[in-house]
DNA sequence: CCTTAATCCTGGAAGC
DNA sequence: TGCTTCCAGGATTAAG
């Protein structure tokens, strides 16, 4: 495991030189609450009907890439969400097509008005862009083109193909349903909390704010945590994605939601991107280490909560 | 079961 | 200043 010290030479000059010029570095992913955040931006897409398709990259598309498979046609009757997944849905009852969006590390999926423009009208990153009946348009751009679009037959189909595979939503969680999943599982408590098939929605960024604001440490064994100690960090879980939410979102970077706003999550951030500096809680140094494979900023003082062997 | 590492990709920061 | 190198990270896959 790779250990910044404070203070220590190896320690990334970003993190050391702290205050809001060390934050800003670093970038943030979308997760549960950005994902939920584009999707209510996006409502005003709802019951309008799909004139045409412009598939620019047709390899961020999985399945059929017909333009009827985007949706041509249909009228988007739903928006629905997953954990970080979405869901258009083109028609009623499950019958018509479907449309799954991943955001992946630096996708957005927004909504223009007729007419409206952005700063990305023309760049090399746009993907799809659906336009609308009434002229307005939905596009996907996707720098990196971590995320990506799949169309499916029905809605049925990718529920089956995608969500069936991960674990419940994070932000309606219970600590039963929590428990299972962890009691199973002799990882690392942040390890198994990133990963999408015990609990739907987290990344790097919620998952360090939730173990700091639970006490836990990082490395605990998921496992060994007790019914009602799950009980209580799926409530914490739940309470911390609601905040960010009604936030709009953390943006370290350069998130917007389905209307091009910025969030506004990431001033309440206590430990991502905060290596190095002081803890809100004791005043100790946070903490950067690997855990995961993930980077994680933690505070050693304060998240000493059952941690394995015996050691807290 | 578990872990780490590689893979995809780009832009920004750091290093020389 | 400019060029090169490194790095982040979600999800998946392979290897140990």
């Amino acid at each position: 495991m790779k250990v910044y010290a404070p203070g220590v030479k190896n320690l990334p000059r970003r993190i050391e030189r702290g205050g809001d010029e060390g934050r800003r570095r670093i970038r943030a992913m979308p997760e549960l609450p950005e994902v939920e955040s584009v999707r209510r931006g996006l409502w005003p897409a709802l019951g309008q009907r799909v004139r045409s398709v412009a598939l620019r990259r047709p390899d961020v598309v999985e399945g059929e890439r017909s333009a009827e498979a985007l949706l041509r046609g249909c009228r988007i009757t739903a928006l629905r969400r997953h954990g970080k997944e979405l869901m258009l849905c083109g028609g009623d009852d499950d019958q018509g097509r479907c449309v799954c969006v991943h955001l992946g590390m630096t996708g957005s999926l927004r909504y223009l008005a007729a007419g409206e423009r952005d700063a990305h009208d023309a760049d090399g990153h746009l993907h799809v862009e659906w336009t609308l009946d009434d002229g307005s348009r939905l596009r996907f751009r996707d720098p990196r083109r971590f995320g990506g679009v799949w169309t499916f037959a029905n809605p049925p189909a990718a529920r089956c193909a995608r969500w069936d595979r991960l674990g419940p939503d994070a932000l309606v969680v219970t600590g039963e349903a929590l428990h299972q999943a962890l009691r199973a599982t002799s990882r690392a408590l942040k390890a198994a909390l990133l990963d999408q098939r015990v609990v739907a929605g987290l990344g790097n960024i919620y998952v360090d704010e939730l173990l700091f604001l639970c006490g836990w440490s990082p490395s605990k064994v998921a496992r060994t945590l007790k019914a009602a100690e799950v009980d209580e960090l799926a409530a914490r879980m739940r309470e911390l994605l609601t905040r960010a939410i009604e936030a709009g979102g953390s943006t370290v970077r350069d998130y917007v939601d389905g209307r091009g706003q910025a969030g506004g999550y990431q001033d309440q951030h206590q430990v991502y991107g905060r290596g190095g500096r002081p803890c809100v809680r004791c005043g100790g140094l946070l903490r950067v280490t690997t855990v995961g494979g993930r980077t994680t900023v933690h505070c050693p003082a304060c998240q000493v909560r059952r941690r394995p062997m015996g050691t807290g």
